[in-house]
DNA sequence: TGTTTTGATGAAGACTTTATGAAGATTCTT
DNA sequence: AAGAATCTTCATAAAGTCTTCATCAAAACA
């Protein structure tokens, strides 16, 4: 599920948005200013952000350049201002991917952001990747196999094979066995890939599939 | 070179837009109605289409229904109507990408055009450097290669890359390294700054990218 | 030219992070 | 409630990384 950071000052706005956003079921979190959103964005896997440029605490444009310093996600900007050169120097400046003003339609909104995921996530290409999903039956499917997996593995794996050669940081790992917080120990994800990685060696003496990222996480690699 | 196709029955329009995409080295194909434009489409490698929704032989929402059928590459809206209802038909329903509408000025033409090429592709970096970053993998890519390094290495290199052609200071490189103030030794720096080298000569013996500037610090040079 | 300062280098050891195996805690099933 | 499966924690081992240090080389300076 497409998480999407929303920062945006007015509740009443962040609110519609974010309703509709959720029941198309994207995950959605809602910050009022920048810094608390940065944070979120720092330790968070998050596809999207949109951002409105006037916050009390930070110029939405400063925000941007410090996101830009670490991804290259979809940033949808809202203004208030219809303002060409301000949207000028946010799309070819600071690398925002569209822009859109108020009054705002929450649906335009939606749509912008459907519009702007569907560029940039077409993956999931049924290439010849050793892995695949088996729904229905809630297994991962490698080479040809399906391997027998415990609930906290299955979800686990099924998040590296859906976006493979990339890093996952534990902390995001964890929050995909939990549906709400836990206070648990982040090493626990270590005992998790471990047994994960044992499943593999059954199939696949040779090779390590998921690489350690020190410091950070894990990756599939494909 | 991107080519980008232009469809858009008004000259004045499609000739500004074009001359300003032709100065920032697009290839640009203009054509003044859609039967045209999806002829070229169909024959030729676009990467992204410009399209007006008031054609003379039909609605821009049909050829990009057509175009939609065999392409998903990125497709700007020029429409003369500033209506909501038009906009998400164009955006939710068709798969157009962005949508801007008259009277428009061209700089924000090509701000969007540059923005959705950005997200398409990536590799379109400023200018041809032999460094690139791969955020999703937290890796330095050099020469094609993706780098291995070690967490410090890393933080270290990104940042020369992002900010090449300029000294930094020592203090401030450490203070890339770490989160909270550490009284190490300034010279760590040295050390890693050394096997960072090491690492770039492995694949490139011939140059040194890390300047030294004495007294002050390194810089990366392209 | 000799002296001083600064950086490069290689290696050692301190330190940090991860892997591993096993035990305890929790949850689920029957 | 007992048993099985699973999840989490823990202690320790192993691997990897960072920092320091001693020494050498290069540049700046007088």
């Amino acid at each position: 599920m497409e998480t999407i950071l929303i920062v945006e000052d007015d509740k009443t706005i962040a609110e519609s948005i974010c309703f509709i956003l959720e029941k198309d079921s994207f995950n959605c979190q809602w910050f009022d200013n920048g810094t608390d959103a940065l944070e979120f964005h720092k330790d968070n896997e998050v596809d999207l952000i949109l951002l409105d440029v006037g916050l009390p605490d930070m110029s939405g444009f400063d925000l941007l350049r410090k996101v830009r310093e670490k991804s290259n996600i979809p940033v949808i900007i809202i203004s208030a201002r219809d303002d060409e050169s301000d949207q000028v120097l946010g799309l070819e400046g600071l690398g925002a991917n569209a822009y859109v003003t108020k009054p705002l339609s929450p649906r335009l909104v939606v749509a912008h952001v459907r519009a702007q995921l569907r560029t940039v996530k077409p993956e999931v290409k049924s290439g010849d990747s050793k892995f695949s999903i088996n729904h229905a039956m809630q297994r991962v499917v490698f080479l040809n196999q399906e391997l027998t997996l415990t609930p906290a593995e299955y979800k686990i794996l099924s998040h590296l094979v859906k976006n493979p050669n990339r890093v996952h940081s534990r902390e995001y790992l964890m929050s995909i066995i939990w549906d709400r917080p836990h206070g648990s120990d982040i090493k626990t994800i270590n005992t998790h890939i471990k047994s994960i990685r044992k499943r593999l060696h059954e199939l696949d003496e040779e090779n390590d599939y998921i690489e350690t990222h020190r410091g950070i996480g894990y990756s599939l690699i494909e």
